[in-house]
DNA sequence: CGTGTCCTTGACATGATTCAAGGTACGTGG
DNA sequence: CCACGTACCTTGAATCATGTCAAGGACACG
């Protein structure tokens, strides 16, 4: 099955485990290579444009699985039409909840993305017998738990500024970031709109923080989405942490 | 932490677990009556006093448990004493990670707690043997996770107003409220500078807020700490969240 | 009583939002 | 190839919600 559309949305052709670029950091990455094989048979690509919804809120997802490529948002709409993202899915991470049949927010591709799915329900069948893909949920979840308790101090109680800071240096921490003599250099992967959602923010204040950590020499911008770190320490005391 | 042998802080006689009042809601309430068998054999109660830190961040915990009484706060300070709260939990909610030596956060007793504690290498001994306890960690820290990504929409998008509206509703869900001819008669579990806290704001604007919706007939100020809410649905309206 | 903790209230300051305008980059159809 | 539309981003001025600072009240406890 080699047959690809124009469209590059859709389903794709499947990856052997063996060469899969997230093994070591997926739900599978605890699994022998027996379980692989039972994950490898019910397995399915399929990749999604800039903005699709993958899932809606409240919709019943018939499909779990890894993010393989991209990243995808998970955020909440309020009536009013306030949105305030929840999580942020990278490579590796899990999309969906194997023992619940749907999420209580929206999970949006941001850029190309590309999953790879399993059916919920054969995946559950399987998680039942696997200690070891339970295990590895488990601390998946925790993990993700630890990161929404983060972002909740940062939603709770820092500035503007110390939240674009926070969100640069989690940027560059993310994304294995190129050294150059002038400094780290990263790729911002949401747009101001997105990172407002994310930072409980306007787009308004976002551009302005960003105009004054660039005004202040923490960062230089080369245009929107690009900017280079000439230190990263300092940015990071930008940032409001203590030290982890 | 150190051990009063003056009440009320310190060991407990061990209650029977057919007579515990969590049974049905504790990381235990999966298990057949064997493995509780294995669970009470390592089990040992033990109570705080209001303030008590449980647990501090970074802290190693030889154990880990359940609440039975009380309610824990868990929470993030920052360098500048800034601190945000970034959970509660109530009985049955277990306090510690298996998997984990430590936590980013403190544990703090809110009001007089017991625990039913279990030494974390013997408890994930025993995790590591049964199905029932893996599944029943998963889906807790899942409602965790849940609980906290509905809190970042709280703290990011928000008023001041539709915060305390969130959590006097939250409180009245939590402890069962005895209905009487006026409304529903709660008692508020924290301090105004615990609200602050939990809610991201400063506590003269809790004061501030609690005072308008009690202006505006929302509820009805008993003392400080004492309410009565003649209308769930009304203060649920002016929490801001959609139908769920 | 006096002292400490918790809570409330007022006056004022300020950080972030809102409203408004315009700029840049990019793709599409004429 | 250019004009146009659209999405994304920036900037300024005014407004407003919330924070800050300050004072005092209520209550419990020794």
């Amino acid at each position: 099955m080699t047959l690809h559309s124009t469209n590059p949305e859709g389903r794709k052709p499947v990856i052997r485990c063996a060469a899969c670029p997230i093994a070591d950091r997926a739900v599978c990455s605890y699994s022998t290579a027996r379980e692989l094989s039972l994950l490898e048979a019910i397995k399915t690509y399929r990749t999604y444009l800039p903005g699709d919804e993958i899932q809606a809120t409240g919709e019943t997802a018939p499909q779990v699985g890894s993010v393989v490529e991209g990243i995808v948002s998970l955020s909440r709409l309020m009536a009013d039409g306030r949105r305030q993202m929840v999580g942020l899915l990278f490579p590796g991470d899990f999309l969906g909840r194997a023992t619940r049949e749907t999420a209580p927010y929206d999970a949006i591709a941001v850029g190309q993305v590309t999953l790879c799915q399993f059916d919920r329900r054969r995946f559950e069948t399987l998680l039942r017998e696997s200690p070891a893909l339970n295990r590895r949920l488990l601390d998946m979840t925790l993990d993700e738990l630890d990161a929404a308790r983060e972002w909740m101090v940062l939603l709770g109680r820092k500035t503007a500024r110390e939240k674009i800071a926070s969100f640069i240096a989690l940027t560059a921490r993310r994304s294995r970031a190129p050294e150059t003599p002038e400094g780290l250099h990263i790729a911002l992967p949401l747009t101001r709109e997105a990172m407002a959602d994310y930072l409980g923010l306007t787009i308004e204040t976002v551009s302005r923080q960003i105009g004054a950590l660039k005004r202040d020499g923490l960062i230089i911008l080369i245009d929107a989405r690009h900017l280079v770190i000439p230190d990263l320490d300092a940015l990071g005391a930008e940032a409001g942490d203590d030290v982890v």
